[in-house]
DNA sequence: TAGAAATATTCTCCTTTACGGATATACCCT
DNA sequence: AGGGTATATCCGTAAAGGAGAATATTTCTA
């Protein structure tokens, strides 16, 4: 892998703010958007970007496709998102993401809830995922 | 500081090397374009940007500008060149550009002799500086 | 003061990138 | 099959970034 590329993924805020989020659970598109406070195009053009990239992987489950960091990831990118979680840890952008995410994350009846081994506490069910769009 | 900016910096080949080798020591121009085969004009740029962008500082010594990293660097960028200098380690690019710039130094009559406190062997007097334009 | 060397800036061209609207695709449910 | 939801892609636009030629600026030296 090209130290360049992980640098160029870097560099934006957005992505910035995705791979911070990445690096603590793999999340879907919607919850990006929600958290991010973002357009569904912009978010997927980043997620395209880093995709294309090497920095996240994909898996669909049902009609979502769940974003994470890959597997098996080079030194590069273990090394810099350990430095990003560093950096990040004092930047109120980041801690309020993390804070979003948390809700997001209770509020969703996704896939995502034993996702990374530890269930969402206040799951629902997926009828009531609506009142997402309605907060 | 900003992160974002850190990574705008990181995110360019040229500027990459170049905070690599800054990392290692202080350097001037002419350094810069011996040791990266890259013409005067894109040097240049490259140190302004990172210059206004705060990861680099500049001190004149008699015609030569000598660049290097904040005396008082941002925790940011301490972690980021900590981590830029792991991941260098092994890439044949950089540890290429540390070779050469032992040979630019020996080869240089420039005010970098004791600049960071270890004298460079071979150092020349200024008459004799014109040899580097020959190799 | 003239000239040479080191470095910076200006200008122009070209590529990349970020954005958002509209639309397409993939999947689920009935 | 048809409708709804999640996600991706296509389009045009605007801005930023990178390259290099030419030129300007600063400093040293004679």
């Amino acid at each position: 892998m090209k130290l360049i590329q992980v640098y160029k993924c870097l560099c934006d805020e957005t992505r910035l703010r995705i791979l911070h989020l990445l690096s603590h659970r793999p999340l879907c598109v919607c919850h990006f958007q929600e958290i991010l406070h973002a357009p569904q195009v912009k978010i997927s053009k980043h997620l395209a970007y880093l995709r294309e990239h090497a920095l996240v992987e994909t898996r669909r489950e049902g009609a979502w496709i769940i974003y994470a960091l890959p597997a098996r990831p080079a030194p590069e990118l273990t090394a810099n998102m350990k430095c990003l979680q560093d950096c990040c840890r004092e930047k109120a952008v980041f801690t309020a993401d993390l804070r979003r995410m948390a809700k997001a994350l209770a509020n969703c009846g996704g896939p995502l809830g034993d996702d990374c081994g530890r269930p969402i506490s206040g799951l629902l069910k997926k009828s009531a995922r609506r009142s997402r769009s309605g907060g």
